[in-house]
DNA sequence: AAGATTACCTGAAGGC
DNA sequence: TGCCTTCAGGTAATCT
C-alpha cells in the first residue's frame, strides 16, 4: 500500500514529465471518491502543472488557471490502499478500475486507476484548511517536536505512529519496521515512552523510510510507481508479514497481533511487552 | 475529548 | 468445483 516512501517514488517520477504540462480535458468513471466531480470536470481542463509535492501519503498538483492568473489551486490525489497514478498514451488500453483520465497538452494522459476505491482526488483552494491538521514530515522533525506528539497521550504507540496528525505519510508497514528497530513493543503507551525511546523511534522511523525510499518503496500487494515498476523495499521487511519466521537479530518467532483494528507485527523477545500486556508464562 | 470501533470497497485466499 | 467467510488497511464518521 502506498505510504510515504512509496509516493515520493511516485511523485519524483511524475516529476520528469508533469511540471509544464496543461490539462486539456478531464473524463471520469465512478467519482464516489472524488470530492466533487462536476468542480474537477468544470475547472481543471486549462490549468497548467506548475509542480508536483508530497504531503504525507498524498500528491499535489500545484495548479496555474489558463489566464496566468495567480489561481493557486491545487489538485490533491491520495492513493489510498490501492490507487495508482499512470501516464499513457490516450491509445493504450485502460486497465480495470481506471476511474479518471487527464489529458495533457503533450498528448499523453495522467490515469488513476484504485480497486478499492480508498482513494481521494479533490481540487484544493490556495491555502485550504484541508491539510492543516497533518503533523510533521517524518524525515524533517526533531526530536523534540515529536516528543511534544506523544507527551500524555494513552494510546498505544502502533497507533500513535499511524496517526496522520502526529507524523504524516506513515502507514502500517513503516509503523511496524520502525518498532522493531528501535526495539520498541507496539502495545507501550504513546507517553510511557523515555526520553531514550522517543529519539531511537525518530531516528529508526527516519532510517526506515530513507532506506525505502532509496529501495523505491515496498510492493507487497499491487503497489508500482508512476512508471509501473515495482519497489524492492520488501525485500527488507523485518517484521510486516513475516509472522512464524524468526526474527533477524534474535532468531525468535515474529508474532502478529490486532491493534486498533489493525494487524500489528513484532519481534517478542526484542520489543518488550508492557506489563500491563504481558502473557502469564509458566 | 481522546481513544476505540466501524464503515467504506474489492479481490485474494482459505475452509469445507 | 464452487460457495462462503475472512482478511487486507487509510481515512472519516460514529461511538463511549
Amino acid at each position: 500500500m502506498p505510504e510515504l516512501p512509496e509516493v515520493e517514488t511516485i511523485v519524483r517520477g511524475l516529476r520528469l514529465t508533469l511540471p509544464g504540462r496543461r490539462v486539456t480535458g478531464v473524463r471520469l468513471g465512478k467519482t464516489d471518491f472524488i470530492d466533487d466531480p462536476a468542480v474537477l470536470e468544470r475547472d481543471l481542463p486549462g490549468q497548467k502543472i506548475l509542480a508536483v509535492r508530497r504531503m504525507g501519503k498524498y500528491l499535489l498538483f500545484d495548479l496555474e488557471p489558463a489566464d496566468g492568473s495567480a489561481g493557486g489551486a491545487s489538485l490533491l490525489v491520495h492513493l489510498g490502499m490501492t490507487g495508482r497514478l499512470v501516464t499513457a498514451a490516450p491509445e493504450e488500453p485502460e486497465a480495470p478500475h481506471t476511474h479518471a483520465f487527464f489529458a495533457l497538452d503533450d498528448g499523453r494522459e495522467l490515469r488513476y486507476v484504485d480497486v478499492r476505491r480508498f482513494g481521494r482526488i479533490a481540487l484544493l483552494a490556495k491555502d485550504g484548511a484541508e491539510l492543516s491538521k497533518l503533523g510533521f514530515e517524518p524525515l524533517e522533525a526533531t526530536e523534540g517536536q515529536f516528543a511534544d506528539k506523544l507527551r500524555g497521550r494513552r494510546a498505544p504507540i502502533k497507533s500513535v505512529l499511524l496517526d496522520q496528525r502526529v507524523l504524516r505519510g506513515i502507514g502500517n508497514i513503516y509503523a511496524d519496521e520502525s518498532l522493531w528497530r528501535a526495539r520498541i513493543h507496539p502495545l507501550r503507551l504513546a507517553g510511557s515512552l523515555t526520553s531514550n525511546e522517543v529519539r531511537e523511534l525518530l531516528r529508526a522511523v527516519k532510517s526506515v523510510l530513507a532506506a525505502a525510499i532509496r529501495m523505491r518503496g515496498s510492493s507487497v500487494s499491487d503497489y508500482v510507481d508512476a512508471d509501473g515498476q515495482r519497489g524492492l523495499f520488501q525485500q527488507r521487511h523485518r517484521v510486516y508479514q513475516r509472522e512464524g519466521k524468526k526474527c533477524s537479530r534474535c532468531g525468535t518467532a515474529i508474532e502478529r497481533i490486532v491493534i486498533g483494528g489493525r494487524s500489528s507485527h513484532f519481534c517478542p523477545k526484542c520489543q518488550r511487552a508492557p506489563r500491563r500486556a504481558r502473557k502469564s508464562k509458566r
